[in-house]
DNA sequence: AATGAATGAGGCTTCATTCAT
DNA sequence: TATGAATGAAGCCTCATTCAT
């Protein structure tokens, strides 16, 4: 049976996973310890473009440099191998926001404005921008997926990013607006963003679109101009 | 003679596409005219939630109520299927959103508000919201997809609305942003509304999100608020 | 049911066959008296120039100008069919050599050269030439046309022309040979002529090859000077 | 490596064909090497039984030893195997002959009842006799088998006899007969004696023919005593 | 550990045949 | 009679997975 890598029911990987590399300091690109990494890497990029069902396991395997039965000494199956390439990346990533958050020092629109064209800048720009469109692919096939990227990506994130304009509301640095919304209206273009990436933005002759890091920085300072202002007419319509 | 399903390749659809229903009066079913959509319907429903390629075209025939073999009498393939879903329900509202931004009088503002709290509303609640995530996650498998939809969505419903922005920006109305990007910051959103109502938003016990069509105007007056407002900081960033 | 279209397990049909005319004598091409004999037409030059199993019911159907359902108002199955395309054109052929022999006067190698070039040369320009391939390429998946082809083409074929030769032999006008094979040497020719025709004959840039008339007459000569001749060394290759 | 099966354009085989064996050493069976050859025995045997169309590629797999799937390794569909047969046995036989012939000493007459007793006869007895069928069957369905059947096999053919034939009429040791029909008539029974034992004379209770090699050398003396002699009754036919 | 030949379940598509009109 | 829409069994081929080397 191979490496069985026991399926971990907390959040840092909700899935099956490979054992962490005994030695996680010394990883030479062509040593057997980076092989789960080069077989998650290889296997995002080619969901995120193909889709999950379309995705043959030996052309996994051919991208990360290996022979088809190999792969399967590292996962038991194509499926477990998607979780394990969803938990492995997304749970890094949240780590990484978390801290970066609680290590800032400022204004909540400083500190909104720094998450973003900082922190997601780099997201974008990095291979986990693939997840969101793998997550949002498949997590109707995968149940599992979606209560694992509710629990360790949505939450928090909404969480972090709620917190802070809920505390500028609060403050009065911010116009009382629906902070679940604010929320959305600041996160939706970002991931949107990383969807365009990998999907209509990665076919050929792309159409004259804004560049991305100058629409993240447009859009976080768009969005926070109107939380600054009164949002009346949402009020009034509500009502 | 089969309904041919014959392919146009201007701009209303680039697919091959059945001729519309001879015989417009909708009887429940079992109509031989009504086959195209109803295979179209159930098509776009099953491609969406599971994908394309994990949709068995068998499904497809079933949920239509009509035999597998049925479904090649219509459409010579299971892709040439998918191109007829996304473009018959694509095309038409195209249509429909032009018409109605023409016919409009009044301010950029109102026409803004009421295009999206209105017709994209519509949009949300309809099956074509689907029509969403299947481009997206389907348009790096087919080419034809990605042209199709660029030249008969992104470039009309970006000139559209952005047309509408520009006109703003020009009569002082709103402040000189990017209007490429003032198109994405109020489109995205909308975007993600749809494939998180076909995707997480479909998972069962549903986190306690903003509803949907509130968020739709309150994201709509934040952005119009930033948009009345004096973006100096953008043009900062950039310098 | 379909009109049935008795099995006949004598000579003259062997296998299922539509209601013979019932007016054999007024037949408008397009009256619904001539539509078995359209499909006959049709089926031979199909079934010959595809295969039996390549061909597809409805082409049969649409190049006798009629709808795929109508086929199974004559013949109550494709198999059916093909059977009757072989019965009904070779039992017509069979009956017309034989006559013609028996009307014959004159000299044994006058009668096969006649037989030959007169009767051959016939059947050769005939849709029947194509019926020798459709044997040779359906017998061993339908056994029926096995027992049907031996008994009323091989065998009353083989009785005829070797009734010829043998008197021939008897008579000292040709060398003591095996008659059976004189026969095959005679016919085999004649056979391959016609799978010639419907087989790389029939595919695009001919070979310049000798025109089939000039080469029947060549070839009967041949083998009549060979006949006329002492094959000593047959013999003595058989002792 | 899969036995990559490349496609050749050149004369030895046009079509798809399995480099040969590394290691000729032929275990019985369950060597990988071996598989190419088994797949094309038992193609051959089936598809000139029950034809290419009548053959499933399952039954196929099935006597050569194989599951279904095993094929598809070796060939990329049933069509590039029903090439492949062809060619490979063809090229090999084609090769054959014309060593056997550019080898013998010896008067026409004595090359000729040669290479029709001896050379003939082994193929007639071979398995390769079956192409003769597969050709006649499939050539109008594939007409890259006809290309290549002209090429490699009747024009090398017709070429070697026709050379022998015209030899002898040059040097007065036959008769001033039209080559190309002497050739017609000493090959032609040849093929049609290949045809008959793979479709009547495979069917269940044989008639009394002549038997095979006996035949041959019959009809080839009978013709070489045609040839010697004077066909003026041609001559005078065609004035 | 790594490989890749082999397997066979499963999906797409075809087509003989039926049957309501 | 004639039609052609509908059916579903059956065939080709793919690919996840196994396992002997």
């Amino acid at each position: 049976m191979p490496t069985q890598a026991g399926t971990l029911l907390t959040s840092q990987s909700l899935f099956r996973c490979p054992p962490p590399s005994s030695h996680p300091t010394r990883r030479a690109s062509a040593a057997k310890e980076a092989r789960p990494q080069e077989l998650i890497d290889a296997a995002l990029e080619l969901f995120a473009e193909k889709g999950f069902a379309a995705t043959r396991s030996e052309e996994v395997a051919a991208r990360a440099g290996v022979a088809k039965g190999t792969l399967y000494l590292y996962y038991p199956s194509k499926e477990e191998l998607l979780k394990a390439v969803i938990s492995q990346r997304l749970s890094s990533e949240i780590v990484a926001v978390t801290e970066y958050a609680n290590a800032f020092q400022g204004s909540c629109e400083a500190l909104l404005r720094d998450v973003f064209t900082e922190w997601w800048s780099r997201v974008f720009d990095s291979p986990t921008s693939a997840v969101f469109k793998l997550v949002i692919t498949e997590v109707r096939n995968f149940p599992e997926i979606a209560a694992f990227y509710r629990a360790e990506v949505v939450e928090p994130a909404t969480a972090l990013v709620g917190e802070i304009v809920e505390r500028g509301v609060r403050s009065g640095e911010f116009a009382p607006v629906d902070v679940r919304g604010a929320v959305m209206s600041l996160v939706f273009p970002m991931i949107m963003l990383c969807l365009h990436k990998h999907s209509l933005g990665a076919c050929a002759p792309a159409t004259d679109m804004m560049e991305p890091h100058a629409f993240i920085r447009q859009h976080v300072e768009l969005v926070l101009h109107g939380l600054r202002a009164h949002p009346t007419s949402t009020a009034g319509a509500d009502a």
